[in-house]
DNA sequence: TTCGATGCAAATAGTTTGCATTCTA
DNA sequence: TAGAATGCAAACTATTTGCATCGAA
């Protein structure tokens, strides 16, 4: 029912992910093709109980300890990052829409950023240090331009 | 009892933190200077349950909960960093000892490395989107020059 | 038909809060 | 002696784990 050509589909989205699944020796359960749909519908900067309580709307038996689990899995596999901003809960999203993360520590604000913004921190982290940073594990913590000016 | 000149002096550092309490007010109660003194005394990156541990040492009615406020407290003074490293507990140190940090993912170590390191970031973050990054609150996480190569 | 994945309940870690009491200023 | 700070218990949030069961391959 799908006759569109040239645009993005989804559901393509989401089979490539689970072919990744697949490739790793994964089964395709429900509840895992529900949570990669969710992800990949709007995959940014969601936490746990928030992609649960999307995934319940389909599928109410679905346990968030199997959200985590999953995550874990899909993040271990490389499909998915996870990103830890200020006090609240860790956040997720596919590993395809990546990019950094400046968190306002006074409104909390989250500004996405090209990872290119990280690249000369990444140079001297790894030119001083060896240490090979990655721009989507993290959020760089500060003021944002409305707190800097209006605070 | 100290005769010493010209040497750094714990008990120094101690009374100019509280005088950063006094002057909002706040009072110089046995456990808030206990805290003072354990942060003072070997000031990075402690958990707040550590501290406790500490502060107990000498005081052993001193709450967990009473260093949360305290480490708070000190913090909305701005004398007191937090920095929230990868999965585990937030960690506190002394806003003095400032130095950013390198997180690496795969074996937990901790780098730390100066201000300077970030200074091309916070450039770009600046000019690019206003936004004025803060490199003692967060850490830069990614992989140590070990496991790139040992992993 | 096997063993990876799930649902559930319970445990755990980290942190916050309400409240009566204490003690600094 | 007023109200800031404390100790304690309990609540709360985020996450993990043990285990019996289920179902994808």
């Amino acid at each position: 029912v799908d006759h569109d050509t040239g645009t993005t589909h989804h559901h393509d989205d989401t089979e490539a992910v689970l072919d990744v699944v697949r490739a790793a020796g994964g089964r395709i359960t429900p509840p895992r093709r529900l949570l990669v749909d969710v992800l990949v519908a709007d995959g940014r900067h969601r936490s746990a109980e928030e992609i649960a309580i999307e995934v319940q709307r389909v599928a109410p038996d679905v346990h968030l300890s199997t959200v985590y689990r999953n995550l874990d899995e899909l993040e271990r596999l490389g499909v998915v990052d996870s990103t830890r901003l200020g006090d609240g809960p860790t956040t997720y999203h596919l590993a395809s829409a990546t990019h950094g993360h400046f968190l306002c520590e006074h409104c909390g604000t989250m500004i996405e950023v090209p990872d290119a913004v990280f690249d000369s921190l990444a140079t001297a982290a790894k030119r001083d240090y060896g240490f090979v940073i990655d721009p989507h594990r993290f959020a760089a913590v500060g003021r944002c331009r409305d707190c800097v000016e209006n605070d």
